[in-house]
DNA sequence: TTGTAGGCGTTATCAA
DNA sequence: TTGATAACGCCTACAA
């Protein structure tokens, strides 16, 4: 591996200063025609590309970013891929580097971030109503865009789905097919504030209320067997529950065999409704009705608000808010007098 | 956002040189224990922490590397997600950056991607019996592992999984269930030398001659929508077929949902197999039996060797190949006399 | 239009 | 055990 030119050779045997060569890097006005033409041919000759490293260094940046997906266990974990491939190609397009870092962070370990000049900016993910790690990274003043949202978000740049109305829209579809009685099992995380589920728990109560039916409630864990199980005793003590809605988007198969457990078909005698990407909805038996999940476009949104976050001194944040989008598949059908 | 502290406003504070404090980030012998004292009170005080650009600029590394995946549509991606956590998580303990990069790139981009010092090492995928772009790499002596793996492998650090042995392992499962023909759905790319299609194909082959059946070969793009009509046409030109083998993994339900249009039960009529991720194999239904694919862990060995590599000037080269791993479940079941 | 010189924050060499 | 000083490769006033 043959030491790669420096910006001093291409000089040199340009005959000009590098200061020259520096200008037609960066496409500065002021440089004779005849000039360039020879630099060019001088860097064309020697392959010369520019340190990215030290132009970083001269800059005080990084030129990358990257993205916080805390990750202790490998789960069911479509979405998060989706909003990798977004941000990844948003920030090519840029010429940043796309970061990924999935082993969890303190906030210490998160400023460092920073103050090391690694990144530039970072996206987090896993949003809390009151999330430390916006608190931290606010207070320094580092830019920062939530894949999701806080409590109080003035002055934050955001996007996130709108999971409350989310909620209201499942239930209005069910209703609309005569179902008086629709269960919900949610994420957990609703004790600690963890977005998505505790939003979509407001959503839901609103349409218990809404369309007047008693709530049939659950938190659990996103496992296969967790959601099996917990479908199963819902089931068994609710008779008249004829219709469900889960976030859980990898485990929801168990829901489904659930139901066929007691001899059920979806969805004939139950219908089953998810938030979740349209890649997951498809792969399932029956393909499933669902809140549509644009994982992959919030993704490239959030990468690209951030970057003209660290381009323009003036940006000004947006709170993002998706609206949900249904898409009838084959996991919902008009609700049967009884199950029985 | 105040300005960071700089190792000499730590040097001035402290009372002593830079070099001084130079050393005692580095751990480097010879510091008297009251200097080191004063030094790191001081670090603590203005709550420094290196710029790591500088670092690297200094040492000549960017402490970072890069997985390339070129991606141009995103389709059913299970594997290479958990390619990518695999990676991102030995990257971060051994302190390196992992970027994920995954717009294509010409053979020219990814040598830039060393020349400018933007990665230290990169990690390839979707690798094809004759790349170029390893060809490139290779050439200019940058160093680099591939998940997957070339014709000619001499001086090459590789991790593939054995598709062959993992085809004649399957068919082998199938043949002792008394199956007495069965057809197998490749991914395309063959013709263009993709490694996991063409050594797929090879060991299929191997298996209808060692277990006298005639082939039943189609290659497919992924998706449900070809793997269904794939299944169809193969079951009903071949009705002595009582059991498939599939490469596609996301796509895979497209093939339970042929044969099940045919009124066919899976598996008691007819019986699945596919290669892919645990992940993927239990959210189907039924269940699939398949040769499992551990991407996580591959993602990890890859970034493990990589950096190894990165560090030992005399690193060997090897060739990582996995033993496929047969895991039964609920997609096979012994053939019937007659699918009729 | 071009070049000189200083700086970005660190590490490494060599004296002291 | 410590400290100047010169790299690392590039950028940017400012001067010519």
């Amino acid at each position: 591996m043959s030491k790669n030119a420096t910006i001093t050779d291409v000089a040199k045997l340009a005959g000009v200063s590098i200061t020259t060569v520096s200008r037609i890097l960066n496409n500065k006005p002021d440089v004779a025609p005849a000039t360039r033409q020879r630099v060019e041919a001088a860097i064309e000759q020697l392959g010369f590309t520019p340190h990215v490293v030290a132009q970083n260094l001269a800059a005080g940046k990084s030129r990358s970013i990257a993205v916080l997906y805390p990750s202790d266990s490998l789960g069911f974990t479509e979405l998060e891929f989706e909003f990798f491939v977004g941000v990844s190609q948003a920030a090519t397009k840029a010429s940043f580097l796309f970061n990924l870092i999935v082993t969890p962070m303190t906030e210490q370990t998160l400023l460092n971030l920073f103050r090391s000049n690694q990144v530039d900016g970072v996206i987090l993910m896993e949003i809390h109503l009151n999330d430390r790690r916006v608190d931290a990274l606010r207070e320094h003043g580092y830019p920062f865009v939530l894949i999701g949202r806080c409590q109080d978000n003035t002055g934050l740049s955001t996007i996130d789905l709108d999971f409350e109305t989310a909620m209201v829209k499942a239930c209005e579809h069910l209703v609309s097919l005569g179902h008086r009685r629709i269960g919900f099992t949610n994420l957990i995380g609703v004790q600690q504030g963890y977005g998505p589920a505790i939003r979509s728990l407001w959503g839901y109560q609103r349409a218990c209320e809404q369309f007047s039916f008693e709530p049939c409630y659950r938190e659990l864990k996103p496992t296969i067997d967790d959601l099996y199980h917990a479908t199963g005793v819902m089931l068994d003590e609710q008779p008249d529950m004829t219709a469900m809605i889960t976030l859980h988007a990898g485990p929801l198969v168990g829901a489904i065999r659930a139901v066929q457990s007691r001899g059920l078909v979806v969805p004939q005698d139950f219908s089953i409704m998810g938030i979740l990407s349209d890649q997951t909805a498809q792969i399932l038996s029956p393909p499933l009705t669902a809140i549509s999940f644009p994982a992959q476009m919030m993704g490239s949104r959030a990468a690209q608000m951030l970057i003209q976050k660290l381009h323009e001194a003036d940006y000004e944040d947006k709170q993002v808010l998706l609206k949900p989008r249904l898409v009838v598949r084959e996991s919902t059908a008009p609700a049967r007098d009884s199950r029985s």
